[in-house]
DNA sequence: AGATAAAAATACCGGTTAGTATAAAATGAT
DNA sequence: ATCATTTTATACTAACCGGTATTTTTATCT
């Protein structure tokens, strides 16, 4: 059992639940390796979690971060980002950087550096995303590109928890489609 | 020390960090009571955070339902509530309700029970508002009543949690006039 | 004042937490 | 095969959790 597939164990083990509520001990018992040989692999509960974020960034997040970058057009990429929030059955449980981000107090300061910095990296993502709609005319602002970001990255995360809280995902997506409405309308 | 203040202490204990994070010792520590005098007034951590959730919802929701109640017309109701979301210095370290609703599983079973029945009474407040204003043609409609309310709900939640995790009170009054211009566009 | 009942303080229980020291076992090199 | 190194399992620490049993103090009533 390399260092990787400890990885995947706690990172499923984080996502499915909440972080705040796996122990160590849990997570040495489902991935069947020693409390030490985790301790020696990283560090602390700190560190564990911290590199699972970062798995998860590069394994998950990078996907809604592509769909933000790939150039389809305001629509597409909103229906995209609909479909992704109330379709993908990975998010059925929610999205473990949103637990990470909305339990931020109870982590460690490693992990919780590195919540900070995807968030700002998402944000800057949006707005990279909104400004290219706003110069190709597709959207017409009316506030400013960041305010926007935020809410648009706002109602994507809200999505997500209620539909991991058990909402119907067709009533997800009448709301955050009434939500994204915003951008739209002419 | 009666009930009523180890109540209170108790609520502003839970309700300015989370009350995952508050221990009954401390509780105890912070009102000045024992703790077998705590377990036989309350009978459980359950008992007491159920306690704490009905002080609370006579205390501070009882005012959110009014808002909705009061008959001000679809504009000024929004607007109040957004006031209440954005400004209402008691809102400021968030709402105890949307806190115990994040955290559910956490809780014992007599206060999800009310969690579960205040959520209920505030969506079906949340909807008589906007069907009131549906009937005397403030409101377009144009998607199902309870949607809507829920809708509603959501985001008075999340401006309220953002702002509770230091968002700027003047953005915050920015996303949520921007969530709620969907009721208010003819 | 003295007996009695209520309340409180204290200490304790079993369990769980993150983290570590130690000893046993498995691996690898010569 | 024997020695050395590394990994493992086990046991442990100290702190905290919710909850309770016991004892001490306080208050009340006659």
């Amino acid at each position: 059992m390399n260092a990787g597939q400890v990885l995947d164990v706690a990172m499923n083990a984080y996502w499915q639940s909440d972080p705040a509520d796996v122990s160590v001990n849990a997570i040495c018992q489902m991935a069947g390796i020693s409390k030490p040989s985790l301790y020696r692999e990283f560090g602390s509960e700190d560190g564990l979690s911290r590199a699972v974020l970062d798995h998860y960034a590069e394994q998950v997040l990078s996907e809604m971060f592509a769909v933000l970058h790939g150039g389809q057009g305001l629509h597409k990429t909103l229906d995209a980002l609909i479909d992704f929030a109330c379709d993908d059955p990975r998010m059925e449980t929610g999205c473990l950087f949103y637990k990470m981000r909305a339990g931020k107090h109870r982590l460690g300061s490693q992990t919780r550096a590195r919540v900070d910095e995807i968030d700002a990296a998402a944000q800057g993502a949006y707005a990279a995303f909104l400004q290219s709609s706003l110069d190709h005319g597709e959207w017409q602002g009316g506030m400013p590109v960041a305010a926007a970001a935020k809410y648009l990255g706002e109602q994507i995360a809200l999505g997500i928890t209620q539909r991991a809280s058990g909402e119907d995902p067709a009533r997800v997506r009448e709301m955050l489609t009434l939500a994204l409405s915003v951008f739209t309308r002419s």
